[in-house]
Parts: C-alpha cells; sequence; structure tokens
DNA sequence: AACTATTTATAAGA
DNA sequence: TTCTTATAAATAGTT
C-alpha cells in the first residue's frame, strides 16, 4: 500500500516477510485498540509467526483467558440450538408421519372412510385383497400380531423406508459434525466448528442463547 | 480518518457506534487475513461487541482452540522461565550467604585468621568479647548448644535478619502474582497474565521454551 | 449500501 | 530497527 501496489500472497523473502510481519502486526494492533475504544468492545488477537513466535493484543479489563471461555459458552451455545432447531423439524416430520399411518390404518381397518372419493375406496379395497393375497401366498403365520402392532403402535414401521420421512437417528450427530457419535461430544473440550472466511455466522442471526429453552422440548 | 478526523475515545451515539463497530471490525479482518497471507502467519481474533455479539476472524488450515492452546503452552512456558530465572537468583544469593557464614564461624572458632588484616583480627575479638559479655548477662543456660548449632549448621539463622539476604519463602508465589499460594497453581486453567498494551512482552527475548530445562535445577 | 474527501497505513528505499 | 515519503487503502460523514 505505498510505493506501489502488491499482491496478497507469501512474501517469499524471509527478511521482507519479517519488517511486513512486524509492520503489520503493528497496524493490526492499533487498529485493534481503536475499535476497542471507540465502540466499547474487547478484542483479542493472538498471532503465531511463521517462526512460531506468538504475538497477542488485549482490550484492557479483560483477559484472553476470559474471552476464550466466553467465545467456548458462545459456540457451544449456538451448537445447542442449531441441534435443537434440528430437533424440532424432526418432530415435526414424526408427526407428520404418525398422523399419515393413523388415518391410514383407520381406513384399512373400515373407519373414517368418509374422507374417501368413490375412486379411492375401489383403490384401497383392491390394495387391501392384494395385502391379504401377499400374506396367505407367503403363509405368515401370526398375522393376528401384524394386525394388533398396526392398530397399537407404530414402533415396528418407524424406519420403514415405505413411509420416506423418517430419517435415520445418526443423522443427529452427523448434522451437527459430530463424528464419535453420542452426547458426551457436547463437552468442554469440543473443537469449535472451524471457520475458514473471514465472517463466521456466529450470531448471523437471531441467537437464542438461553439454556432454559430446551425445556420447552418433550 | 475521511471527511474529517475523529478522537479515539468512545462514540456515545449508538447507531454511529454500531456503524463503525461493523466497518471496522470488516477492516481489522481483512488486515488480519492478509498478514495471514503474506507473512504465513496465523491469527486469532475474536471480538465481543458493547451488545454482546460475538465475531471471530480464524487463519485458514486452524482452529481457535489449536492458537488457544498453543498460548497457554507457551505462556505456561513463559512463566516458568521466569520462575527458573527466579529461583537461580535465589540458590545464587543463598549460597553467597552460606559461604559469608562459614568465613564468620571459622573465624569465630579462631580458624583461617590469616585471611584477616590486623585490625580485623582486634576487631573480631572486640566483637566475641561484646558476644561473650553480652551471653553471659544474659544468663543464656545452653551456651553449649549455641555453639553447636553454629558449628555444625545454618538452620535456625536461615532467616535471620542480621544476615538480610533471605527472601522470604512466600516471595517466591508473589513474584508470579500467584495469589493462592502453592504450586497446583501450574494448571491448565492458570489464568495468563494480563497485558493492557500493544506490545506483550511474550517473546521479546531468548525464550528458553523447553521444560526439560528445569531438571537442571538441584 | 454507496460514495468520496480525507486520513491513515504502509512498501520501498535510506 | 527507525525514518521518510509516495502511494494504496481505510474510513467518517453524507446521500
Amino acid at each position: 500500500m505505498a510505493r506501489g501496489k502488491i499482491q496478497i500472497k507469501k512474501i517469499e523473502n524471509q527478511t521482507n516477510r519479517q519488517v511486513t510481519y512486524s509492520k503489520r502486526r503493528n497496524g493490526l494492533f492499533k487498529k485493534a485498540h481503536e475499535l476497542t475504544v471507540l465502540c466499547d468492545a474487547k478484542v483479542s488477537i493472538i498471532m503465531i509467526s511463521s517462526t512460531q513466535k506468538l504475538h497477542e493484543y488485549i482490550s484492557p479489563a479483560i483477559t484472553t483467558k476470559q474471552i476464550f471461555d466466553e467465545y467456548q459458552k458462545i459456540v457451544r451455545t449456538d451448537l445447542w440450538s442449531s441441534h435443537y432447531e434440528k430437533m424440532q423439524e424432526h418432530i415435526k416430520k414424526l408427526k407428520e408421519m404418525n398422523r399419515n399411518l393413523q388415518k391410514d390404518i383407520r381406513q384399512r381397518s373400515g373407519e373414517s372412510l368418509n374422507d374417501l372419493g368413490y375412486e379411492e375406496v375401489v383403490s384401497l379395497i383392491e390394495d387391501i385383497d392384494k395385502s391379504l393375497a401377499l400374506i396367505r401366498e407367503r403363509k405368515l403365520r401370526n398375522v393376528e400380531d401384524i394386525h394388533k402392532s398396526l392398530v397399537l403402535g407404530f414402533d415396528a414401521r418407524h424406519d420403514d423406508p415405505h413411509y420416506g420421512l423418517v430419517e435415520n437417528e445418526s443423522d443427529y450427530n452427523s448434522m451437527l459434525g459430530f463424528r464419535h457419535g453420542g452426547p458426551r461430544i457436547i463437552a468442554l473440550h469440543m473443537p469449535p466448528p472451524n471457520h475458514h472466511h473471514h465472517h463466521p455466522s456466529i450470531h448471523s442471526g437471531t441467537g437464542a442463547s438461553d439454556l432454559t429453552t430446551f425445556a420447552l422440548l418433550e
């Protein structure tokens, strides 16, 4: 930015690189301090040079550890919020599926036929006929048990791909980038998500940051 | 820095402050990224706005947690280095004191008198005479015990303010800012020292950063 | 979110 | 490392 424009790419000359590091580090710290004062913000900068030297800026009246603790707290809360939203969506889908299953069964049991048009009733009867034929053909022994499970609950069919709505349970983990499954991942030493760009989406939106919120989930 | 110079002090207008925060935050993150690329450095910035919103920049190919771990490692090592140097100085002083004590006692026992000039011998004799008189006057009963302790060791006199060299043991802790005493303070959650200015002295000098160094201490 | 007159940062050279 | 200075970049106030 002076005496000629430069390209933003690694400076290969070792000496130049060190000089630029030193100058720009001072510039960065100065800007950080101005931001601290002008905007009443708290800023922590930690830098490790290519020669593994460490430098830091920290706003007055706070410690680097305090900032990092705050960071961890917020990142954890954001992960929970995200998880919470995913769970709400999942619950919605499950409820929808349950409604459809109950209707289906009521119809196969001869109830709620008023909702169906003539064609649909014909179709339903054909469907049940086919099923009956299939069952007899396969000589299934405990037809009654199957019927019982159809009437009393849906546990046995939860993951039936025929209904196409239930996600695999392991999705809860993959959704959040958990690699080793299980809730223990929500712990102090959980690595925060890796932001490779300038504008991490932390607090880009509403940010429900209160753990008691989770009491709403049944 | 445009359309007029500004004072670096808190912007009181809430809206202005937010706008400036946003603009300067982007500027800061951009500079940080340029530094990352130009100088092959690793940079972590964590900011908390006056409205408690958190934003971060982290160089590609590293995580905030990794940077913070590195930071803690180095800060801990620096504290140890500092402590180590203080201990070395203390040991030097103790050895010096011991030398002086031993010489003193040898002379009071009648040895090593060659080192003294005539005046000094006279002075020594007067000194011992006075001591004797004092002891008799105070009618101390176990003079022999005192003499024994003088000849065999110096433990009893270690903290004798007369010798003015031995620091109080608690100084080890106060030197490092430890408030609750004891070595357990050297642990992961030890608060790092609070740097209020732009140029923390981390890595300002030699930086003996190898814990095995401490094996040299007896 | 854009514009632009100024201030500030800084690359190169000493 | 520090200084100088021509030039690039950031940004305060405005629209």
